[in-house]
DNA sequence: TATAGTGAAAAG
DNA sequence: CATCGCTTTTCACTATA
């Protein structure tokens, strides 16, 4: 994630210069019948000089202060941009509405930037407003350069300046990742900084100016005359700008002459060996300050010898030079243990992926949905009409919700520490994140998301769990076979949390048609639904042994709100005459969908409580908002909410990514790496019979002020995201064509790979139709999981079987007419709509078993090139032997024991 | 104006 | 010694013609 304060001034800055502009589309700027846009544009541009002309020959008194200068303002300023551009245009200037790219713009006007913005504006001079003020309070132009809004070595800067604290911010990262987004993050970063001087500085940060006078010393220096990477020298070792130019040599012209700036730079590129020998010899022998270079070499391999963790170290002294990061990365990865749990190691997607959290949670509720989604389809017209709802009538929505779902189901096999303070955690280490925490850990603080090194601050005495993801598989299977038997229509929220709509078995016993207000019919169907309710718990409580809660509402919203007041272990029923009061008090980020980021835009125009909402006209919430937002909050805010339970929907794109242990000595590597997430998304499309058209590369790079090494264990740190996507010529599934393209597309880039943190790829679905050739409608045969007499598929015609249908492979199901045993997983093709019969209703209630995502389609399997083939196969044995054997195959990890549960205080 | 691409946000 | 920061959907904005 990269600095909210960034994103969140950069939304802002879009959000007034929106509204900023409006207005201006006056009829005057209505498209021409023909002209097309470009015509509109075209002359829209001309009609605003045309103004610029009227301001100005009404401002003929004033001194051209701004002349030869023609400006642009970018988001957010005080004064505002129209202000700006008058006091501009009245001064002499020139003033852009919009960067057209041919139109040459001296100057952008910004109180702050993104920075991909930053990247954007690389080659001009970004101002603050001040400058435009102060100039004119001067009566002259003023320099530049004193309001400089960018400045890349900025905090480079700062850090070595101050080198003291460059560790405490390495180490210090004020709130865990998820942690950050609840509570006002907005009133935290006035009151500053608590947690260290040196947590990150913001971008707009005034000091910025300040620095840049010192470092860039020529005032009104042609900065289009440096090269798009140029950074500022630094004596901080942040490998960004000399690796950049050095390794990406053929992307970035180097510098040209700017004498004023090249005896700065650190060193000619041909000291490079050297000064990594010396600070790699620094950094073995734990020596801060040395000046000598030996003959160690960043290349061997022998050792294994503990000092080479102190290369850590190599960010604190500012040596004569910094390494690039790919050998920053090399160093790091000698250490073979933690370079095992890094991307560079040939298992690690397996590895990895069976350890996530939250890839587990993502897998299950994709699982989980399209399972349900069969199950709805299963059922026979006349369930259906039951279960259909008369429109207008009064509806019982319940959200059920495990209480701390992880921790207390891995609390079952400790019970010991059931009434203490424990969470679920990989290990006690700093940046180790807590994935669930039970109620007594909640009584200190403690947080889900939230990183251990808080959550010890808080809890000394925290008992960490370790993971125990076929127990949580085990749970749910439960869980969801009780609120099946409810009989209500279900809809999946995760693999711990389910939506039940009971409004039809409410009314029935209430005895009235459901819509008239009748005290008496009211009743019985509200002590109805807290009825079902009741027994959900205790039939989940026999099943699992662990507590759910359950909200009940007439609608989703007011299920979700009332599960808040539900928790823990009870269960709550929002009265219809109670909802505007009780919705009203709630906080707006209680609201689903609000969360701190607009729950910070709410704030910044006073609406704290969702009562505050309803103060506000539609058309303020649409215009801050959004349309869509706008319009579901002012509906939220007065407890409506017209979403069904159980609409179900198709899944519309597969992705594959990994943001952590990505560290990278080489290109090689990275290709690699991109190579086998190919070959994952590749698996998952299979497995999903699916084909996609669009393809895009996701890629996090360290952001340039962040460390080498974040605060979090090969985590990603702070970091800048970047897309790339494109259109395949014919949607796929196989991997040789990802490959090709995300290679490519990865190198478009033009990264050096050691600043990579994160690489994901995501192909957006065909529409059905194309993906499964006409054959077949739905997507719902990937829930054919019943094996016996697969036909088999040659071995040879696998290897291009990826670019054919998988589904062609299969002559029997699709037209199968019968589905033959209750007990079977069986195809649910769509035409099986048509005859399904009330015998296979079994199928609705306890028998109906869950397939979990570790268990794979054997199908699927056997289409599968030998490669992935073995690669499924292994994780599959790894994943379906008795717990007993995973927890062995657990206790090896380190820092997670199973058996000897962490004792320590 | 329509549409496609991009990116942020939210959820668990 | 660490640690396993995923995946999908929806919405808003921008560029483009």
């Amino acid at each position: 994630m990269g600095s909210r304060l960034e994103k969140n001034s950069d939304s802002v800055r879009k959000r007034i210069a929106n509204h900023t502009f409006d207005g201006e589309d006056g009829e005057e700027y209505g498209g021409s019948a023909f002209g097309g846009f470009t015509d509109y544009f075209r002359r829209k541009k001309i009609k605003l000089q045309n103004l610029d002309a009227d301001i100005r020959a009404q401002a003929a008194d004033k001194p051209p202060i701004f002349k030869g200068i023609v400006a642009h303002v970018n988001g957010y300023t005080q004064p505002s941009l129209n202000d700006l551009h008058t006091l501009i245009v009245q001064y002499g200037g020139g003033f852009m509405q919009y960067l057209d790219g041919k139109t040459t713009v001296t100057h952008i006007i910004a109180s702050s930037l993104t920075p991909k913005k930053v990247v954007e504006f690389r080659k001009y001079r970004i101002v603050k407003p001040a400058w435009v003020v102060d100039s004119i309070s001067a009566g002259k132009l003023l320099p530049w350069n004193e309001y400089r809004v960018v400045d890349e070595g900025e905090k480079q800067n700062v850090l070595a300046f101050d080198k003291g604290k460059v560790t405490s911010q390495a180490n210090v990262r004020p709130k865990g990742y998820r942690d950050q987004t609840d509570a006002s993050w907005y009133t935290s970063q006035l009151r500053g900084s608590q947690s260290g001087p040196a947590s990150t500085p913001t971008p707009t940060s005034s000091m910025r100016s300040r620095f840049s006078k010192q470092r860039l010393p020529t005032p009104d220096d042609d900065i289009e005359d440096l090269p798009p990477s140029y950074q500022p020298p630094v004596a901080f070792p942040v490998a960004n700008t000399t690796s950049e130019s050095s390794k990406a040599g053929k992307l970035v012209s180097p510098p040209k002459t700017s004498p004023s700036i090249s005896p700065q730079l650190p060193r000619e590129e041909d000291n490079e060996v050297d000064d990594i020998h010396a600070s790699l010899h620094d950094s073995l022998y734990d020596d801060p300050t040395p000046p000598v270079a030996q003959e160690a070499r960043p290349d061997i391999t022998h050792d294994g010898t503990r000092k080479v963790a102190a290369e850590e170290q190599a960010e604190s002294p500012p040596r004569n030079r910094e390494l690039t990061a790919e050998e920053h990365n090399a160093i790091l990865l000698r250490d073979p243990k933690l370079r095992k749990s890094t991307v560079v190691d040939p298992n690690f997607l397996e590895q990895y992926y069976r350890e996530s959290r939250l890839h587990h949670l993502s897998t299950w509720k994709a699982d989980l949905k399209s399972q349900l989604q069969a199950l709805a389809n299963e059922k026979t017209s006349s369930q259906k009409a039951k279960q259909k709802r008369v429109p207008g009538a009064r509806r019982y929505v319940l959200h059920v919700d495990f209480d701390s779902f992880f921790a207390a189901v891995s609390l079952k096999k400790h019970p010991q520490y059931k009434d203490k303070p424990a969470v679920v955690a990989h290990g006690q280490g700093s940046g180790s994140e807590i994935a669930s925490c039970n109620y007594p850990a909640r009584k200190f603080g403690v947080k889900n998301g939230m990183w251990m090194k808080r959550a010890l601050e808080l809890c000394p005495d925290l008992k960490i769990l370790p993971y125990d993801f076929p127990a949580y598989e085990e749970a749910s299977r439960a869980f969801y076979d009780a609120i099946l038997a409810t009989g209500g229509l279900v809809q999946s929220v995760s693999v711990d949390e389910a939506l039940v709509d009971v409004s039809n078995l409410c009314i029935a016993t209430g005895g009235s048609d459901g819509r008239k207000v009748q005290e008496g019919s009211n009743y019985r169907e509200q002590a109805k639904a807290d009825e079902i309710a009741q027994s959900l718990r205790d039939q989940v409580k026999a099943r699992t042994g662990c507590d759910v809660s359950v909200g009940i509402g007439s609608n989703i919203l007011l299920a979700k709100v009332a599960l808040r007041r539900a928790k823990p272990a009870g269960q709550y029923q929002i009265k219809p005459e109670e909802v505007l009061d009780f919705i009203g008090q709630l906080h707006v980020q209680d609201l689903p969908g609000v969360a701190w980021s607009i729950g910070g835009k709410l704030e910044e125009i006073g609406v704290k409580f969702v009562k505050d909402i309803r103060e506000l006209s539609k058309e303020r919430l649409v215009q801050t908002l959004g349309p869509k937002t706008g319009e579901k909050l002012y509906e939220y805010s007065r407890g409506i909410d017209r979403q069904e339970v159980g609409e179900q929907m198709v899944r519309k794109s597969v992705s594959a990514e990994v943001n952590w242990g990505v560290r990278f000595e080489n290109q090689e590597q990275a290709d690699e790496f991109i190579t086998s997430l190919c070959g994952e998304l590749q698996k998952r499309l299979l497995k999903e019979k699916v084909k996609g058209k669009q393809f895009t590369v996701k890629i996090m790079r360290r952001s340039p002020d962040a460390p080498l090494d974040p605060p979090k264990h090969l985590g990603h740190g702070k970091c800048d995201t970047h897309n790339k996507s494109m259109l395949l010529g014919v949607a796929t599934n196989s991997k040789e064509v990802l490959m090709k393209e995300a290679l490519s597309m990865l190198r478009g880039f033009g990264f050096t790979p050691g600043e990579l943190r994160g690489i994901g790829i995501q192909t957006k679905l065909e529409p059905m139709k194309s993906a499964t050739d006409g054959s077949l409608e739905g997507s719902q045969r990937r829930l054919q999981f019943k094996v016996g007499n697969s036909e088999p598929v040659s071995a040879q015609k696998i290897p291009k079987a990826v670019d054919e249908d998988p589904i062609q492979d299969d002559p029997e199901t699709p037209r199968k007419p019968k589905v033959p045993l209750e007990d079977e997983h069986v195809a649910y093709g769509a035409e099986e709509l048509n005859h399904s019969t009330p015998s296979r209703r079994p199928l609705n209630t306890l028998g109906t078993q869950f397939i979990m995502p570790t268990q794979v389609d054997p199908k699927v399997l056997a289409e599968l090139p030998e490669d992935i083939r073995s690669k499924l196969l292994r994780q599959t044995r790894q994943s379906s032997p008795t717990p007993a054997a995973r927890n062995a195959h657990k206790e090896e990890a380190p820092g997670t024991p199973t058996n000897a549960p962490p004792r320590s205080q």
